[in-house]
DNA sequence: TATTCATTTGAATGATCATTCAAGCTTTAT
DNA sequence: ATAAAGCTTGAATGATCATTCAAATGAATA
């Protein structure tokens, strides 16, 4: 019934690539086949179905996703500096047409949050999970010195993920460098303020 | 061939809000057929097809966003309070889940952006309007003195934008009326600063 | 080598979709 | 009242979709 012959972590994001590109709807069991190199029968194996695959997928990017902010905070550097490249690696990811433009989470978000309660609980977890980790990120430099501000850890961290949201959507109209960067670095010294 | 037997602006606000429930995809010919009345047949004959029809509703909602957004600005009354008002009702927007809780334009954007290049757009030419009739705004309680501050009044709208963008798809993962209100204020006072 | 068992495979299934169109109906003009 | 024209209607069409399953294949054991 179960098994292990594909290397499961490939198959999730070839599935999560073309989740991001074509939205999960318009997404055929037919472009998987053809992405992931898996046959339909072992898709349904594997993961039950296509919603099945996008639950595996979903999780397979907060564990990318985790890993990745987590690499961007190194223990050596100041939070703040981190935080300003991290910020700076998600306008370059809006750029990059060619790779996901948007995040997976708020794109399956906007196109699913009516239809399936679960997979919105999944998706809204996950970002509020990031969120949290920002927050920590933010109390981390708060004790360290580098931020001084009265405002809440938590109420930064909820201001700054609600401006990348923005910026990502922003980014869909209007995709320049510089817009983009200003906007960002208006985001990072509203934070610090 | 052309015909009005039927009222357009109430056909297209019920196409509007389908799609904005839905989302495109999966707004089936059966469920416009239910939510306007028309058979298949009429809305082919009005509209060509189903895209032509989102094409339709993308106009009726920039009709009718216009017009709501300059009901807002009295000119009896100050711009900025105006402003607060506009940025109040957004977020009650935000909570009322039986109505449109996302805007059209961002969730036709997120679904279609990669597809569909003309009604990509349609989409970012109806949002740069938009934030180029809030730019105009503040300019004009720039002139007025009720806004005080060196940034340039594009700059300011960009980011005002880009916070309305996030605080909607904030509002789909947290739906808290205290929260985005926080939010909303902290938006707003950033714009004054 | 022969046999058994699990996996892979892709064609078949049934449902749903956007779109079309011919028949029936209403309206208008004479 | 009669005829012509256009509109409404909803069943039919052909394509595409997610899903299934029986046959083919390969691996493992004896």
């Amino acid at each position: 019934m179960t098994n292990a012959q594909f290397d499961r972590e490939q198959v999730l994001r070839a599935a999560m690539k073309a989740f991001m590109y074509k939205g999960y709807g318009k997404t055929s069991m037919q472009d998987l086949k053809k992405v992931t190199g898996l046959h339909p029968g072992s898709i349904y194996c594997a993961f039950d179905n296509k919603r099945g695959l996008l639950i595996a997928a979903l999780e397979q990017y907060r564990l990318d996703r985790s890993g990745e902010f987590q690499a961007f905070f190194p223990s050596s550097q100041p939070v703040m500096i981190s935080l300003k490249n991290y910020l700076n690696d998600i306008v370059q990811g809006c750029l990059n047409c060619d790779a996901p433009q948007a995040c997976l989470l708020t794109k399956a978000l906007s196109e699913i949050s009516e239809q399936d309660e679960e997979i919105q609980q999944i998706i809204a977890h996950n970002l509020q999970a990031w969120q949290q980790a920002l927050a920590e990120k933010l109390e981390q430099a708060k004790i360290q010195h580098e931020l001084t501000t009265t405002r809440d850890s938590d109420h930064l961290a909820r201001f700054f993920v609600m401006g990348i949201y923005g910026l990502r959507t922003f980014a869909h109209t209007y995709p320049k460098t510089d817009v983009l960067q200003q906007l960002a670095d208006q985001l990072y010294s509203d934070i610090c303020a």
